[in-house]
RNA sequence: GCAGAAGUGGUGGAAUUGGUAGACACGCUGGACUUAAAAUCCAGUGGGCAGUAAUGCUCGUGCGGGUUCAAGUCCCGCCUUCUGUACCA
């Protein structure tokens, strides 16, 4: 009887698949746990050795919390709208629907192969409508609500229009546009619907607004700062220009200080956090405004150092500032006109690529100092962003780096307000030691004191207030693209209005072609269906709009974060067509004990599925505002390039070693074509491209020898490893064992193929075990202490080893159980049986076939885990390493009942030490029982 | 620049609270089986020196210091690589 793991494993997925045996359901008498794999888009390319590292980690522990006795909820779907799929459609034609549908299909049949206990029937798609119904019904609950920064929660947009009725919008406290007039009762009753709608407009959760933003003209879309790389597109490295447009935006401002607080409660990897709270940005210093001499405007910055307000010698506005043209004098109104036009050119990556020049000009006008009076030089500079605070900085030279370096070139003055520092060469940044002075009533106080003095002044006379700042913003909601979450959304005399819940989801429509209209419009636009009858309620043929009944629905789509925001809650309950999740579901599920992904999605979709956590926890939909307790994660899988040496000028390639001084240029092999011992086989190479049929090989002892590098896996790097080949060649059982051997989770790692032969070696031997006379038999004789040993101190490590998602180490605890076991000829059933048991989440075919031919008619997968039981691995001796100055230089076997003193008798009179002291007496004996003897000389 | 992670044999990596550095594998070398190959099994395998050998000595966890009876692990100062981020007032 073989291990043949092509069968096993063919029979088990479909015992699995038909006998549902990873179906979760919403009710059960046993705790729930819930673990969840960031779900994944559906590329074209299929799925390479290093996406299913993750998936591998959170299965086994999947199916370790079965065995322990609990409903385990571990479900799989597909984040399948996104810009691939489109550009493909774009260049071909064919719906991006259909590409999807196949794409998904390869997925799955390779995700089959790997034998993960997915309950696939809660399978979710973010393209399907009947999932995007319920982002669309989000989107509307977002539009229906506003902030209330008094509750410090969302709150329907009813008890907001409660509140303008009885007392105007003066003493509200929201979270809403900056721009907001202030009105009366009175005022708002006597407004038309229309401008009633634009104020609410300015305090709803999700809004519109003409925004700047990230215009790559080529993709004919508006870009995420996380889509940008390099100041061009992620994909395609595309120039991206920046742009004012009517966009949806989303509020996640308002939630930034509580996005901040939540970190503290959850168990995520510390740099996640570290990136999402520097990305959210908070500093805290206030808003002070400055008088402009000549006008009646004022100026607003943001300082975080209003405690050196008396250092200010000049202010610095962002080029795009709106008071630059109006302030600007008639001398200098040429030299700011071309400063500014210069700046509005320069692309992002310019900008970026040169971060030390500096550079600004005068305007001519000037602020008046708020204490002093004092007139103030105003200048524009494009270290000022316009986007951050009020596009306005006070400058103070002598106390940051930035208006140090543009004070000393262009020779502004340079106040010093600290206490005995010198800063004749660079300005003085550490805030917590300064000490302030030449400061009128700020003088002799330290930074904190300074600080709390200055607010209560500026508060007092009226100058400004305390502010605390995020850096955070709004995020844009809107993309020009066809293959994304069409908004629930018409336009009524340019108003949104939201489509009734009742009618969603609002379907997609069909497009002739996928791109931008030719007068600029997104791809919908094409579309020829696409107006909402509000008596019908239903889509409808555009020549039908009369903007009485019938009108325009949105353009836009939804940006690729918008599915994946909410999509943990939707498996609980993915069946649920009237509700987004049920009470019951959601009560019984909480939340998510495990989630495992990469971590280029810290500040993406980390951060927007946080923010719709908390809106849909203020608004009573979920019980947690948190989802995801736990965050694993996965390191990158590298790939290991393999290298020929081209001769440079000849079509002859010589092995690695004999390159010597030769001028060779590296080329890229396929990693298939090499073994184990890095030699490649050129036939196969010769046979891969026409170029190379006639080229000649330079061999070292009769091989060519490749040249190895590690790299990111890549098609163009040829280097690529596909999972399907590693199953086929030596099982799914095979590829889980050795994609957790290779490392911590965490790391990232290069993949080598060739290692693979050690855990395919240890499943035959494992199989071995369970055999006799080519037979399947186990004795029922009761098992030798040693075995017992080996045993539990397997089932401690490796319940260890997952507490800690240490899953290499348990790997090569199998492998010790497994070879000691062997050398034991152990064939015990009490010991092999629950052996299977805690191999099943590694490696689970094997282990199925493995419970099976011991008898059971069940699955493995709800087996009790052994349970560890520490008397098996008491010892009564131990081999202690005797050392001398802390090198080790014999070991010596003794009972460890042993006194210290005991032990020191019998290792001073042993001859070896005498050996080592030759005749010196020891200056101390360091002696820690049960671990080690040191003996100082 | 800032933030984070990581540097251990030819390779991937292991080493609970400081306590035998290199577990477990890959690769390599030698051997068994075989007509041969594959597969399998056995033995060896950090470097250097000495010895026929068993063995002994010595150096060794990126570099330089320090604490300690004892440091891969703790402290101080550097170097390198990778990842993220981009003038945030």
């Amino acid at each position: 009887m073989e291990y043949n793991f092509r069968e096993i494993e063919a029979n088990w997925q479909k015992y699995w698949a038909d006998n549902q045996t990873f179906k979760a359901t919403n009710k059960s008498d046993k705790p729930k746990f819930y673990v969840l794999d960031m779900f994944p888009y559906p590329s074209g390319a299929g799925l390479h050795v290093g996406h299913p590292l993750g998936y591998i980690a959170s299965d086994i522990y999947a199916r370790y919390k079965r065995h322990k006795g609990y409903n385990v909820l571990h479900p799989q779907g597909y984040d399948s709208f996104g810009l691939p799929a489109e550009q493909y459609a774009i260049q071909t034609g064919q719906h991006p629907a259909i590409t999807t549908e196949a794409n998904i299909a390869t997925y799955r049949k390779q995700l089959d192969k790997i034998g993960f206990s997915f309950d696939w029937s809660r399978e979710v798609r973010t393209s399907d409508p009947t999932y995007y119904k319920w982002t669309q019904w989000i989107f509307i609950q977002l539009f229906n609500s506003w902030y209330n920064k008094t509750s410090d929660k969302a709150e329907d947009i009813s008890t907001l229009i409660s509140i303008f009725e009885v007392e105007g919008n003066a003493a509200v406290k929201a979270a809403c546009d900056d721009e907001i007039t202030i009105f009366s009762a009175d005022d708002w009753k006597n407004y038309s619907e229309e401008e009633k709608q634009h104020i609410l407009l300015k305090y709803r959760l999700t809004f519109l607004s003409e925004t700047e933003v990230n215009w790559c003209p080529a993709l004919g879309t508006v870009l995420a700062n996380d889509e940008i790389v390099n100041g061009v597109s992620e994909r395609g490295g595309h120039t991206v220009v920046r742009k004012k447009m009517m966009q949806w935006s989303m509020r996640i401002t308002a939630y930034a200080q509580r996005l901040l607080d939540g970190l503290a409660k959850i168990d995520w990897p510390q740099p996640l956090k570290d990136s999402q709270t520097y990305w959210i940005g908070r500093s805290e210093g206030a808003m002070v405004s400055f008088n402009i001499d000549g006008f009646e405007d004022k100026i607003d910055v943001f300082t975080t150092r209003p405690d050196t307000i008396f250092g200010v010698s000049f202010m610095t506005l962002a080029p795009e500032h709106e008071l630059v043209t109006k302030i600007t004098t008639t001398e200098q109104k040429e030299a700011v006109e071309a400063y500014v036009k210069a700046t509005a050119k320069r692309s992002e990556l310019e900008r970026m690529a040169d971060v030390k020049t500096i550079s600004g000009v005068f305007t001519g006008a000037y602020a008046l100092h708020p204490f002093t009076g004092e007139k103030v030089q105003i200048w524009i500079g494009d270290y000022v962003l316009a986007g951050y605070g009020t596009g306005a900085v006070m400058a103070v030279p002598c106390g940051d780096d930035r208006d140090y370096a543009f004070a000393k070139h262009f020779g502004i003055e340079i106040i010093n307000i600290f206490e005995d520092v010198d800063i004749s060469e660079e300005a003085f940044t550490d805030k917590e030691n300064s000490v302030i002075a030449n400061s009128d009533f700020l003088n002799g106080l330290p930074y904190k004191k300074a600080m709390k003095t200055i607010i209560y002044e500026i508060e007092k006379r009226g100058f400004g207030y305390g502010k605390i700042n995020y850096r955070l913003r709004d995020a844009v909601f809107s993309r020009q693209r066809y293959w994304g979450e069409p908004f629930p959304v018409y336009y009524k005399n340019g108003l949104p209005q939201m489509i009734d819940k009742q009618y969603l989801p609002i379907v997609l429509p069909e497009v002739e072609k996928y791109l931008p209209t030719e007068d600029g419009k997104p791809p919908l636009g094409n579309a020829t269906t696409w107006a909402w009858d509000t008596v019908k309620n239903a889509v409808v043929s555009n020549e039908l709009i009369n903007n009485e009944t019938v009108f325009p629905l949105e353009l836009n789509t939804m940006p690729g974060w918008a599915g994946s925001s909410s999509y943990f809650n939707r498996y609980m309950d993915p069946e649920n067509t009237e509700e987004f999740v049920s009470k019951e579901a959601v009560e019984y599920w909480q939340d998510v004990d495990l989630y495992i992904g990469g971590s280029e999605h810290a500040t993406g979709h980390l951060l927007y599925s946080r923010f719709w956590q908390k809106f849909l926890f203020d608004k009573g939909i979920l019980p947690v505002d948190e989802y995801a307790k736990k965050l694993i994660n996965q390191g990158m899988i590298t790939g290991t390039s393999a290298f020929v040496y081209r001769v440079e000028g000849e079509n002859k390639f010589v092995s690695k070693g004999l390159i010597g001084d030769l001028k060779v240029q590296p080329i890229h092999s396929d990693v298939s074509f090499v073994n184990a011992s890095d030699e490649l086989d050129i036939e196969a190479f010769k046979n891969w491209r026409e170029e190379y049929k006639d080229a000649e090989f330079v061999l070292e002892d009769g091989k060519y020898i490749v040249g190895r590098e590690v790299e990111k896996m890549s098609k163009s790097k040829y280097n690529v490893v596909n999972p399907d080949q590693i199953c086929e060649e030596y099982g799914a059982d095979s590829l889980r064992l050795f994609e957790m051997f290779l490392g911590p989770l965490e790391q990232s790692k290069p993949w080598k193929t060739s290692g693979i032969s050690g855990v395919y070696s240890f499943l035959k031997k494992l199989w071995k075990l369970y055999i006799v006379d080519g037979e399947f038999s186990v004795s029922d004789e009761n098992p030798t202490p040693e075995e017992l040993k080996t045993l539990h101190k397997t089932i401690k490590k490796v319940e260890e080893d997952i507490a800690n998602f240490s899953f290499n180490t348990s790997v090569s605890t199998f492998m010790i159980a497994v070879n000691e076991l062997t050398a034991l000829k152990c064939n015990k059933r009490a010991i092999l049986e629950p052996l299977a048991i805690i191999i099943e989440p590694y490696a689970p075919h094997i282990a199925e076939e493995l419970w099976k031919n011991l008898g059971h008619t069940t699955s493995i997968s709800t087996a009790d885990f052994p349970v560890f039981k520490p008397e098996y691995l008491v010892e009564n001796s131990k081999e202690y390493p005797v050392s001398f100055n802390g090198k080790m230089r014999f070991k010596i076997e003794l009972p460890l009942n042993l006194s210290i003193k005991e032990i020191e008798e019998i290792v001073m009179t042993h001859e070896k030490t005498q050996e080592q002291l030759q005749g010196k007496t020891p200056k101390k004996v360091i002696i820690v029982p049960g671990k080690i003897i040191n003996i100082v000389g």
